[in-house]
DNA sequence: ACTTTGAATTGGAGCGCTCTAATGGTCTAT
DNA sequence: ATAGACCATTAGAGCGCTCCAATTCAAAGT
């Protein structure tokens, strides 16, 4: 029952713990033949190092904490992958956590990973306001990705949301739209600066007094209840920009279900150019994220904290990009359904 | 610098460093005036109990290691869901580790959970043979989820793939397609199985002499170079079971790409019924796995196996459900391509 | 022959916590 | 008064490892 230890190693081998102890670790100054009988004894006992025990000697872990605030977007799915290679390459082990788009999950979840003393936090679409990073208090470098809003004190890595949002209102501008209605992401992370970003862009096109913003969430479910209430309106827009990919496809369904042509009737743009948008069936334009990129920053930006100790904090801000796919067209200019001049066109 | 350690709140309180321990763990047995005080000293001290030290004094983790195959497929993040909702319910922490569809990143997350001393583990659609559970012969619990095969002297959490192909294949020979092709799952866990399925299905419907097999993969991207090859065939089928949601999202591109109506021309099916295949722009017929109770099974299997100590291997086979939407229809009779009889439609 | 050097090995003190057994104190039963 | 019971508290060993300093041993230098 009990698990073989290093101790039980060393009997075996007729030699020190702490030669076992380097054998271990690879160090260079073992004999090839001690080094030869310690591996003996440790396969033959099917022996494996206790982490913690080793963790609490080295006072080290050399695991960084990845808390991801939703599982089910893929858009955070990809930096993960950024992420997990980047601290390969660092010899950094990855321990992932879910924050359930939950703000007390993810807390919780900060907690556990200090607790584990981990060396390093990235956390990525956390839900986390300036007053949640002040009471975390901690020593442990953590960096925050994709979490919207700059952080005042705090490492960030992240896209220019506000920029993107921007693109996205250029963008249905120049095709001509001037009635585009925002889908807001609730309590996203990025909700606020994708917002002011909507908002700054109709300004610039001249369209500010027409700026239409509203609450949904960043979820396909979330999509259902604000389509339904704008179709229902005297003068429905004929353009709408989601927060993000996943409210979007949500938005996508319930026009289909209205019976409403995409962009035939109402163009529709996303957020995060997640793989959803790139199903042709879907065909979504939106604003892609560089997520590998990010995710491989954040590491990056973790790892000179850890060895450059404090200074000024850290910000990446990287560049979002338009991706025009099938969902966006010119408004139609007269009768609402048989669909506009054709703009680019969806199976 | 030095984080302070349970002496420092000791001595900060004026008691003995076990009197705190007590005090962390809720102990009933110390008068509330001391426990006042030494949460005060913790408090003030910004003291933060160290995980890593108490699994090492306890010898218990209160963890389970779950290997998920693969992030980007939304299948695997829902049975993740469930497998946090029941640990939760049960004090237990859950540790995630990412397998990238690659059984040597899979052995390797499990060595990891192992050299952790997780108290269970839970493998998510991994890619491991017999042969490897076998080498990994160890006392931890484990449970394997939705791992295809059942594999022998290990518990296991599925769904029944083979009963599910067949129902596909059932599905689509009542429509009137004999001629229904399956775009095997390459590498993935389940493939053989739902294969199996399918060639059973297929002489159950006696058609066994037009089963036609052909190997693609798990993912989107494996979609492309099968349906093309299937396009230029002079024979092309009428229906198409995908092994799952993914791959049938990437055969519904490039069918559309190759100008083929769905159901019209061709019927396809999936397997999963992922959120993705549940978007109506795709509205994929599908097979449903119940995958949050897969999830808690698993975590329940785990603490059955944690308290009774071995016996007969668990096996949970749970039942698998035909999800039909809309890209599923009767066979053109006549003429290739104006889309056969109305089946159900598409947008 | 005696020190020097250096490489290989070992002893042992921690790392921060838990937990058992022991301690001292108060209260009740005899 | 003495024993027993019971409670809050504490001393101290131990969890499995690392790592520094100390030791041993052989080869080389003088």
């Amino acid at each position: 029952m009990n698990r073989p230890t290093m101790e039980d190693v060393a009997e075996r081998a007729n030699v020190s713990r702490a030669l076992v102890s380097l054998v271990m670790n690879n160090s260079p100054q073992v004999s090839d033949e001690k080094r030869r009988a310690v591996l003996r004894a440790a396969r033959e006992l099917g022996y494996r190092p206790n982490l913690v025990a080793r963790n609490l000697a080295q006072q080290r872990t050399h695991t960084i904490g990845v808390l991801v605030d939703d599982f089910r977007n893929p858009f955070f799915g990809e930096v993960v992958d950024g992420i997990e290679a980047e601290a390969a390459e660092h010899d950094l082990r990855v321990l992932i956590l879910n924050g359930h788009r939950d703000t007390w999950r993810e807390l919780d979840a900060i907690e556990t990973f200090l607790q584990l003393r981990v060396e390093g936090m990235a956390l990525v679409g956390a839900r986390l306001g300036d007053d949640d990073m002040a009471r975390i208090g901690t020593a442990t470098p953590c960096v925050m990705v994709a979490s919207g809003t700059v952080h005042p004190g705090t490492d960030t890595v992240g896209t220019d949301d506000r920029r993107g949002a921007e693109l996205a209102v250029e963008h249905l501008a120049a095709l001509g739209h001037t009635r585009i209605v925002h889908m807001d992401g609730g309590s996203n992370a990025s909700a606020a600066e994708r917002s002011a970003g909507y908002e700054s862009g109709m300004r610039a096109a001249g369209i500010g007094e027409l700026i239409d913003v509203r609450p949904a969430g960043d979820d396909e479910a979330d999509a259902l209840a604000v389509i339904d209430a704008l179709l229902a309106e005297e003068d429905p827009p004929t353009a709408i920009f989601a927060f993000n990919d996943l409210l979007a496809a949500g938005a996508l369904n319930r026009l289909a279900d209205a019976g409403m042509a995409v962009p035939g009737d109402v163009s529709l743009v996303g957020f995060d150019n997640t793989f959803i948008s790139a199903l042709r069936h879907m065909s979504l334009t939106t604003i892609n994220q560089p997520k590998l990129a990010m995710g491989r920053l954040a590491v990056g930006t973790l790892l000179q904290r850890l060895s450059d100790g404090s200074g000024e904090p850290i910000r990446h801000m990287l560049k979002p990009e338009l991706v025009v796919r099938g969902t966006t067209g010119p408004p139609s200019s007269g009768s609402p359904h048989p669909g506009g001049p054709s703009g680019p066109h969806r199976t």
